[in-house]
DNA sequence: GATTACAGTTTTGTATACAAATTGCCCCTC
DNA sequence: GAGGGGCAATTTGTATACAAAACTGTAATC
């Protein structure tokens, strides 16, 4: 099959994947009788898959005047990352304090082990990606191993928040084309330790210079070419 | 017309209003017709509903396996308001550099006088609630003002964040019956002053301040009675 | 007696059809 | 000629109808 938009696996997912491939610039007013040809399903599951790209803050839509590709997520990138930095050093250090807890109690949660073992391979498969020099499937990784941290935190709401702001982060990266990938992969090993070795500051700050990293990356390749 | 459910104003809001109210428990099957022949629409409003309040973290919803009514925000409420702190303080600082902005081009932007007339408004309409000592109607004034600030701030980013917790701090906070209201309701004025002084540093800690001591109070009422 | 396979029921997902609202255009009037 | 009002075409919102998938209970077999 087809990688573009021939099964109607997901709706939302392909108009995410058009918009943040540039396919769809922001201000493209998204007629639904349109979207439902081009991806060949009925208007139901164009205003579904809407409805959740507007959750997810790609498109603005208003009562009786349809939905628009929001904005360029480079608009507030500085917010995009102010917020990385503060979320997700908190759900690090909340993965620390539950492995310090886990440790301590000699429990063995299954769903702890199954999503640590998840990020063993997100690590490694990402070290052979580097290898590989195929940097274009590190975006996936990077947003997969950020997740997997944040469910380690166990906390509904962190996730909830995440993903909330993941799809502006992606769309970001996709402008940037994730240049600064093969440096900052090692740094996700030193935030895992962190977490497993239950150091809880540690992790929060670790966690917190990795985007504080990214962000300066961002803006300095942004800077050189814009 | 009557307050629970005649008009069919906005589905969403109605089963928004019966969740926090309790009306509908944690755990609760959302049947799709049960909903429609309640709130007398068809299924395809109810569809609509059901994914706003899944973007908002009252519902969980899993393919072909409907929706359910999410866990109580009480599970996860130091998360909340550990959110709260950071992104309001983030908010608040954004709205104070912008009103810093403002008065030094001198310009006069209308979408920012607009917020800022209505915020007035809140404040006052808050004074007179308190006055006739109508409490429960406190919840959604403060809701509102503290939305009108993230719109100050002019950042979407934010706005959407707000939006996406805000759904569960209404209900957190109905769990709470809002108790502190009349002591926190001048606090609003502080963090206003703040803010049109273009005190930037001051405004966020303000904001800081104040939702910590939201916080406090929370789980001081909470521990008292369980 | 327990387990598995199957069918019936229930519930969600989708398509088609129609009503309501907005927007733009044209014509009429001043 | 310019401005306002109303009509029509476009677009979104909603209802009805049908298809697909999941759950449940029963029965048959090991």
């Amino acid at each position: 099959m087809a990688d573009s938009h021939d099964a109607p696996l997901d709706v939302a997912a392909q108009i995410r994947t058009d918009i943040i491939k540039g396919k769809l610039e922001p201000g493209t007013k998204l007629r639904e009788v349109a979207l439902a040809e081009r991806y060949e399903v009925s208007r139901i599951p164009i205003r579904e898959a809407l409805r959740t790209l507007e959750a997810d803050g790609l498109v603005e839509s208003r009562k009786f005047s349809g939905s628009v590709v929001a904005p360029s997520p480079a608009e507030d990138a500085e917010d995009l990352f102010e917020i990385r930095i503060v979320l997700e050093s908190a759900t690090a250090k909340r993965a620390a304090r539950r492995a310090a807890e886990l440790s301590a109690g000699g429990e063995h949660d299954a769903k702890w082990s199954e999503i640590r073992a998840e990020i063993n391979e997100i690590l490694e498969a990402g070290d052979a990606v580097i290898a590989d020099e195929r940097f274009e499937d590190l975006a996936v990784l990077n947003m997969r191993f950020h997740f997997a941290v944040a469910e380690l935190s166990g906390s509904l709401s962190f996730i909830s928040l995440l993903r909330q702001i993941s799809g502006k982060i992606e769309w970001l990266y996709s402008l940037n084309l994730m240049r600064r990938g093969p440096q900052a992969w090692p740094e996700h090993r030193e935030i895992i330790a962190a977490i497993d070795a239950g150091q809880v500051e540690q992790a929060a700050e670790t966690m917190a210079r990795h985007v504080r990293r990214s962000r300066d990356s961002y803006f300095a390749t942004m800077s050189e070419r814009p």
